[in-house]
DNA sequence: GCGGTGACGGTCG
DNA sequence: CCGACCGCCACCG
């Protein structure tokens, strides 16, 4: 990390989401003082070392649903937001409305 | 230095 | 509701 201001501004902005509560790419993006630039955010998270303290999985898109590439880290985003209390719906979507971090 | 890629998202038909 | 497009930009080969 020696020096990226924004990946550290976004690490920041996502350790703020409360636990059982969600933020989306773009959002996170919008807090960061960056907005439209969601694809940066999900580069910074992607470039997260595993034993980050950062709670990147309380991060997903839009829809409210899980963005991440591969079935295996799928689950375990799942699984994660899962055991804070997040249900998924049928259409293993996230209902924003109710999760999503106001801020 | 250039073109392809991607853990996104808004718009349009 | 759904897919197609496009803008966005750091990173990588």
């Amino acid at each position: 990390m020696g020096n990226t201001p924004l990946y550290s501004c976004i690490y920041r902005i996502v350790s703020h989401v409360p636990p059982g509560t969600v933020a989306t790419y773009g959002q996170i993006a919008r807090l960061a003082g960056m907005p439209g630039r969601a694809r940066q955010v999900g580069y910074a998270l992607h470039n997260l070392p595993g034993n980050s303290p950062v709670p990147w999985h309380r991060v997903v898109n839009r829809e409210g649903r899980i963005s991440l590439s591969g079935r295996l880290a799928q689950s375990h985003q799942r699984s994660l937001l899962e055991s804070e209390g997040i249900v998924f719906d049928e259409h293993g979507a996230i209902a924003l409305k109710k999760y999503q971090w106001r801020k």
